[in-house]
DNA sequence: TTGATATATGAAAATATTATCATGTATTTG
DNA sequence: CAAATACATGATAATATTTTCATATATCAA
């Protein structure tokens, strides 16, 4: 007989947060503000060469998600991670060696 | 300047790994048998309460992405964690308090 | 105030994922 | 062999995500 204790609501949250961070885009996002403080969406914009349209919708979305957090300054919106916690997922999957 | 060094083809790596695993009912199968060494389909349709062919879908799936294996039994196939490293996903965003 | 720059917004289009259903295959049992 | 069980498959439908595009807003500088 197998038991099985975890809590629907925590593995549902957990997707959602793992969601958020799954997509080529946001997984550089979260590695380039685990090295860099704070950045603007400019500068992101630069790095990954992502159109700044998508590009605010994804920190946006992020933001929104509880992963990111944002502070104007002038003309810029300098974005930092929340949970500096996310950047463990990066380096477990750099780890992970699944075979694809 | 920001400088930006990691491989595109390592994040799109860790993206799709990362899909896989972002769903409820797959996250919940890499817990189950994270504590159990391997179980059958029926068995994790049972205890998951998930629709067979679905629950086949996904197993198939992850299998065909690395994160699982499977090995047949008779009538059963037993399916169990490829990669146990990615159990740390799930401690990993236990952890992780991300407020949503 | 005008123009330039940085970012956000929202609708629509393109694409991908997830779920459902009907049916197929393999294995065991009687 | 026929029936039952466990699982897989594949098409389609339902839904969600991602991208694009056009435009809006805010701030700064001249």
């Amino acid at each position: 007989m197998i038991t099985y204790q975890i809590n629907k609501d925590k593995l549902e949250k957990a997707a959602f947060i793992l969601k958020t961070v799954a997509h080529p885009t946001r997984l550089a996002i979260v590695d380039l503000l685990s090295q860099n403080e704070k950045l603007s969406v400019n500068e992101i914009c630069e790095v990954l060469n992502c159109e700044q349209s998508l590009l605010s919708h994804h920190l946006i979305n992020m933001k929104l998600k509880g992963i990111l957090r944002s502070e104007k300054d002038g003309l810029n919106v300098f974005y930092s991670l929340k949970e500096r916690e996310v950047m463990k997922l990066i380096e477990c999957i750099e780890h992970c060696d699944c075979n694809m």
